[in-house]
DNA sequence: CCGCACCTTGTACGTCAGTACAATATTTTT
DNA sequence: AAAAATATTGTACTGACGTACAAGGTGCGG
């Protein structure tokens, strides 16, 4: 099964991916298509804008691969946007390498690979009704958790450390090290994780 | 990867499926439930009325067994309850074995198998009532409400402003007038705001 | 015509967020 | 006992963010 991450911007592979495949490559728009590079699964990011429209051109250009996209801060609307223009599936590149691998045969076979919030909002849609909302990831810590659960109603690092009694450097320090753990960049992008409510956990 | 079909009256697996997975067991719903059998993949035919009771009982019997919902006339109705009811998929009874044997790698890896008209379907109608971040606060004008989306999906500054074509200045500008007119602080308080978060409930 | 709302951009400044170097102590796991 | 994870805090730096001064352009209703 040969693997391409089409590169591009700024939608680089995570080290998750590298790890998931090692034998991938990933490579730039131009490259991939003047070198009509084969795969059977071509990954697509969204961090740069316009991917959805590249996306739609993959069928064409790589026969027959599946098209998997690769969101670092999932939504459903994005999501929808992805399948809309073809994706088998959509998921978020910082989920774990095994998981990854899951995506990758499940798509490969001819399945879908979306997350079951996604999954059952569709079908609420398709009938009515909405709801979600996510608890924390388990591998976070437990004074992580509280840090997480503060920025998630709005806080700044001050108020938080205030509320929980500690420095604000601690409290970046938390940060940091949750940033790292889910693979987002900012605060923003943390709530966004937490509340964001739909496709592949990490 | 064991399978199990579990035969609920007139609802039998048909030889083709026999033929995918030789190894695999059908057993009677009582038998299923007394003998404590365990599972991979549990299929369940929908010839019998009251299947999709049992499908939403499957979980609960067969811990973290996938379930895929057979049909032999697939129909969008039916699917649509199969998926509801929690099935990873739905797929014709009577599809070949080596397809049969594709829809158990997806399922098992925790994929969905459906089909693409039936996933076009979903996405059609996701789409028509995709308010969610549409919905925005009719005080914001339409500029405003475009720099709302992308900030809500976790960009920054400047991508934001690549993305609409504009000075990152000017992005600062509508910000500010959207703080204003919803009553927050900054960019994090305003995706609460507007994912229905518990910012500051003016 | 003139006000009003909207869209756009500039410079400058203060604050906040995040990270790059840390270090120390406690607890848990191996 | 050694190793690893966790919790805590420090200084200093860069860059992003938000705002306070602007200002020039478009379009629309009074």
């Amino acid at each position: 099964m040969r693997n391409l991450f089409l590169v591009v911007g700024a939608a680089q592979p995570s080290p998750r991916w590298h790890e998931a495949f090692p034998d991938a490559q990933s490579l730039t728009q131009d490259v991939a298509l003047t070198a009509r590079t084969q795969a059977d699964i071509v990954w697509l990011g969204t961090a740069a804008p316009g991917w959805e429209r590249l996306l739609a051109a993959i069928p064409g250009v790589f026969g027959g691969a599946a098209a998997v996209v690769v969101s670092n801060i999932p939504n459903e609307r994005e999501a929808l946007l992805a399948l809309k223009s073809g994706a088998h599936g959509y998921c978020n590149g910082w989920a774990s390498p095994r998981q990854l691998q899951a995506v990758a045969q499940v798509v490969n076979r001819g399945g879908y690979w979306i997350g079951s919030e996604l999954m059952n909002y569709l079908i609420k849609t398709a009938n009515k009704k909405l709801p979600a909302l996510g608890e924390l990831p388990e591998e976070l810590s437990e004074r992580e958790a509280e840090v997480a659960r503060e920025v998630a109603t709005g806080r700044s690092n001050k108020e938080i450390a205030a509320s929980l009694g500690i420095t604000e450097r601690t409290v970046k320090a938390h940060m940091g090290a949750i940033f790292a753990k889910l693979g987002v960049r900012d605060r923003l992008q943390l709530v966004l994780r937490l509340r964001g409510g739909s496709a592949g956990e990490a």
